[in-house]
RNA sequence: GGACAGGUGGCCGAGUGGUCGAAGGCGCACGCCUGGAAAGUGUGUAGGCGGGGAACCGUCUCGAGGGUUCGAAUCCCUCCCUGUCCGCCA
């Protein structure tokens, strides 16, 4: 949600950094709007302004024992009723279509995301670890001989395509990876660790920016619940309608839950292995902070998704998203992209985002500042960190051996009772 | 699922038709007191929207919407939400 004032202060600037997302100006629309609604509101407030008065001074009047003029001013009061009513409908309805209208714009980029229309366009800003040379053709993780505890087909006949069934050592090892990242986060990233429900209320929804717009890409329950596409909700919408302190902030959050995207229109793209699943596991950030705090944390928030890798030893690069890349609630985006030796390329396993104050604006979050002062809204930023499947895949691809074995990170031992590698009989050992 | 109870400001809580945006308390801000602090004490302190350069003015908000009334936090209706008890249940 966006500011009515800063778009009237600023139109055109707020066109032009829509325009880096490929919009089409708006602002004009939305500024006819808001005159329009400004109209409506003082007439109806000065029409109402008088009713108080006249109803305030009929109040009197019979008060007084003026019987006759307070007849006088009764009747005058009831012809007016339907010209208010009507006017007030009126700047109701004018400030409901804008606040429908700004509902569906997206975040403004920050200055220092890159023009461009699509992934090609993102840069690199970073590059950690040197992908292993192989003395073999590395096989991607649906093929790994250890994997074999990953099975689609038994997935289908319980759900359909997209959706994997994990047992044995793979299933371990993607318990142990999710607390591997929860106990790195609440042990040295200063997060607080939550269990939050997976179906939530529409307005929930509404908070984050999934709802009104993009409603196609979620599955809804028949009794009106969203399943999450990420704890990003649960999380984020944990301070909606709050008034926080100042002290308090940044709150960092992390949650492990079981995300839901119904992934309409990627058809077709990654349709073998788990790597795009109608249901998956991430660990999630969320950090809810005051407006000069936010910078900081997104760079801090990138780092604590970027440690995950590199204590799991899996080489990465760090993404600065373009414009026309970014999701609707972001004004900027980091990517982490983990090597994957059996495509033999860089893959999306984390997406760390702040948002400004534009899912705080539909939240109605805000902070009163130290010292007092008038309440002002958040900053939220939200990162993967990180999405357990997909390490699951990167942590199989990057460990593979000749033999069909998997050697496992050092740093998931204690998770793993000590065990350090996956046989290609599909055991830990 | 059934039966009750309830939703008031940053928080707690009073208020059952009239000048109530709302007592009191807590918290917070500023001052007094103090060597400094605590305690004590005084004053102030809701938010949104609109108008205005500003001071300020108007308007809305006591869960949401509608109704009764000259006038609603207060009465009536509908809905939403929360809690308690019962039933069921991992």
């Amino acid at each position: 949600m966006h500011d009515i004032r800063a778009i009237r202060d600023n139109p055109a600037a707020f066109d032009a950094a829509l325009a880096r997302r490929g919009m089409a100006p708006v602002s004009p629309r939305i500024l006819a709007i808001d005159e329009e609604r400004r109209a409506m509101i003082l007439a109806a407030e000065q029409a109402t302004a008088e009713q108080n008065r006249t109803s305030r001074e009929a109040g009197a009047a019979r008060a007084a024992g003026d019987e006759a003029e307070f007849n006088r001013l009764r009747e005058l009061l009831a012809d007016k009723k339907a010209e208010i009513a009507r006017l007030n409908d009126a700047a109701r309805a004018e400030d409901q279509h804008l606040l429908d209208l700004l509902a569906t714009i997206p975040n403004l980029p920050l200055p220092d995301v890159p023009d461009g229309a699509n992934e090609n366009d993102n840069i690199e800003i970073r590059r950690w670890g040197t992908p292993r040379e192989f003395a073999f053709e590395p096989l991607e993780h649906y093929q790994i001989p250890a994997a074999r505890g990953m099975d689609f087909a038994l997935a289908a006949k319980l759900s359909g395509s997209r959706f994997a069934v994990l047992s044995g050592a793979v299933a371990r090892l993607h318990r142990a990876l999710a607390q591997f990242m929860l106990d790195l986060h609440t042990g040295e990233h200063g997060m607080t660790e939550s269990i939050t429900p997976v179906l939530v209320r529409p307005e929930a929804m509404y908070g984050t920016g999934q709802l009104p717009k993009f409603g196609e890409d979620s599955y809804q329950t028949t009794n009106g619940w969203w399943l999450i596409p990420t704890a990003e909700v649960t999380l984020t919408n944990s301070v909606a309608g709050e008034m926080l302190d100042a002290a308090a902030l940044p709150r960092r959050m992390v949650a492990h839950t079981v995300c839901f995207r119904s992934e309409a229109g990627s058809a077709g793209r990654d349709t073998t292995g788990m790597l795009r699943q109608h249901q998956f596991e991430k660990v999630e950030m969320v950090a809810i902070t005051t407006p000069d705090q936010s910078e900081s944390e997104h760079a801090r928030m990138t780092r604590s998704a970027e440690t995950v890798l590199e204590r799991l030893g899996l080489p990465y690069r760090t993404m600065l998203l373009c414009a026309g890349d970014m999701g609707a609630g972001a004004r900027r985006t980091h990517d982490l992209e983990v090597w994957l030796p059996g495509q033999n390329r860089y893959r999306e396993i984390s997406s760390v985002s702040t948002c400004g104050d534009w899912q705080a604006r539909r939240m109605n979050a805000r902070f009163r500042p130290e010292g007092g002062g008038k309440p002002e809204f958040v900053h939220t930023l939200n990162g993967s960190g990180l999405a357990v499947g997909r390490t699951l895949i990167a942590v199989l691809e990057n460990g593979q051996e000749e033999d069909g074995s998997v050697t496992l990170p050092e740093a998931l031992r204690p998770w793993l009772g000590g065990k350090g590698r996956i046989t290609a009989a599909g055991e830990m050992a």
